[in-house]
DNA sequence: AATCCTTTCAACCGCTCGACT
DNA sequence: AAGTCGAGCGGTTGAAAGGAT
């Protein structure tokens, strides 16, 4: 007998979130920050457990969400993310700020399973040593002993830091190097490109980005609740009587904000990013006070940790950025690996591709902060 | 048109971890 | 040192939507 799950406690509520709930919600935390999500409840009257609020806050209603169809881009990188960090999800999910863990986990298990089970049948129709499930997420259950790993993990970041190392430097603007002699040096240098991740993110940018996959169909969140709450203002015209007057001035904001995000929501999906700082990025282009007031949220510290942190001005990841790429302790990758041979060249056809146009759209001097 | 099957994804559950006392 | 509590993570579930028959 376990704890019994804190939903059941005061007959709190359970399932999908009302327009009417998610405005509570986001009108509290553009008050309070996120965070204390204990305080939540109590202070919003939502009948919903803290947990409930940060999963729907961190999930759906928080900044810099994108949503819709994975690009070919991020599909690889969460198979090699994956391979690398096993079903660590929100590790994962830091590498690709615009997704949440819970998006790239069931990307995972309802795309990118199929699509690597059917390439590794294509590829070996004779190696079964694995499992049934050939190299489902669940399937590496080869033992492997935490020394062993630990003394892997020291040389995958060094290795990492060295390729990260030479990709930077000016002098050797290739840097996929050909000299990969083992899976292991094509496994990190494939990861080398994503390493860039703000990078690319940043390139999306129609100013800026030469990329073919970037005609994004994504909706920021923004889009998101703007949508959300046309249906709901059309549907439910009475929004005092749920709300106090706080939140009737948020509502009002919000509603503002979608009337006047329609004509700039071509700008913001030109960007195809919208991180944790559109918000405030936005409000510079647009005049109206309500979204300056709704979406310019005051990052708590929990924000900063969830959400990234990439510049926007000087599209650069910041020392921070990476060397959390390389700080992240990892786990035992005991399972979810990947076989990675052909699947590998796959992979990295990908980042060679990208990775000369990500170093050369890289200043530098950012490059250099790195170390 | 009706039924069944499959897929998708938001939300929940149970567990672990770290901070605090 | 031990206990408590909140936050976060990963696995799982189930409703809804879409497709096949």
């Amino acid at each position: 007998m376990g704890r019994p799950p804190c939903c059941d406690k005061l007959g709190m509520k359970k399932g999908p979130w009302t327009p009417e709930e998610d405005i509570i919600l986001v009108s509290y935390i553009q008050e309070r920050g996120a965070g204390n999500w204990r305080s939540v409840p109590t202070n919003t009257g939502l009948l919903r457990c803290s947990k409930s609020c940060r999963l729907r806050w961190t999930n759906y209603l928080r900044p810099g969400i994108k949503r819709g169809n994975f690009t070919d881009h991020e599909e690889k990188m969460i198979i090699h993310l994956q391979a690398l960090l096993g079903n660590r999800w929100a590790a994962i999910a830091s590498y690709l700020p615009q997704r949440t863990d819970n998006d790239i986990k069931n990307y995972w298990n309802t795309h990118l399973k199929k699509k690597l089970k059917k390439l590794q049948t294509g590829l070996d129709g004779h190696d079964h040593h694995n499992d049934q499930d050939g190299f489902s997420g669940d399937s590496l259950d080869q033992p492997i002993s935490k020394g062993q790993w630990e003394r892997r993990l020291q040389t995958d970041i060094h290795m990492a830091k060295q390729a990260l190392s030479e990709a930077l430097s000016i002098n050797k603007p290739s840097i996929i190097s050909t000299s990969a002699t083992t899976s292991h040096d094509l496994h990190l240098q494939a990861l080398k490109p994503s390493i860039n991740i703000g990078n690319y993110n940043i390139n999306d940018n129609p100013i800026t980005s030469t990329r073919p996959h970037q005609a994004s169909t994504y909706a920021s969140n923004t889009d998101n609740i703007a949508k959300l709450l046309e249906n709901w203002m059309k549907n439910s015209p009475k929004v005092s009587t749920h709300q106090t007057n706080a939140d009737q001035t948020n509502a009002d904001q919000i509603n503002s904000f979608n009337n006047n995000n329609k004509g700039g929501t071509t700008t913001n999906r030109g960007c195809s990013m919208s991180t944790s700082s559109e918000g405030a990025h936005s409000a510079a282009t647009m005049p109206d006070q309500a979204f300056d007031s709704l979406f310019s949220f005051n990052s708590s510290p929990s924000d900063v940790s969830q959400s990234m942190s990439v510049d926007e001005n000087n599209a650069n990841f910041t020392a921070d950025q990476t060397s959390c790429l390389f700080q992240d302790e990892s786990k035992p990758n005991l399972e979810g690996q990947v076989p990675l041979t052909l699947l590998e060249k796959w992979l990295c056809d990908d980042a060679a591709l990208h990775a000369h146009e990500d170093l050369m759209n890289m200043s530098f001097e950012n490059g250099a902060d790195l170390f």
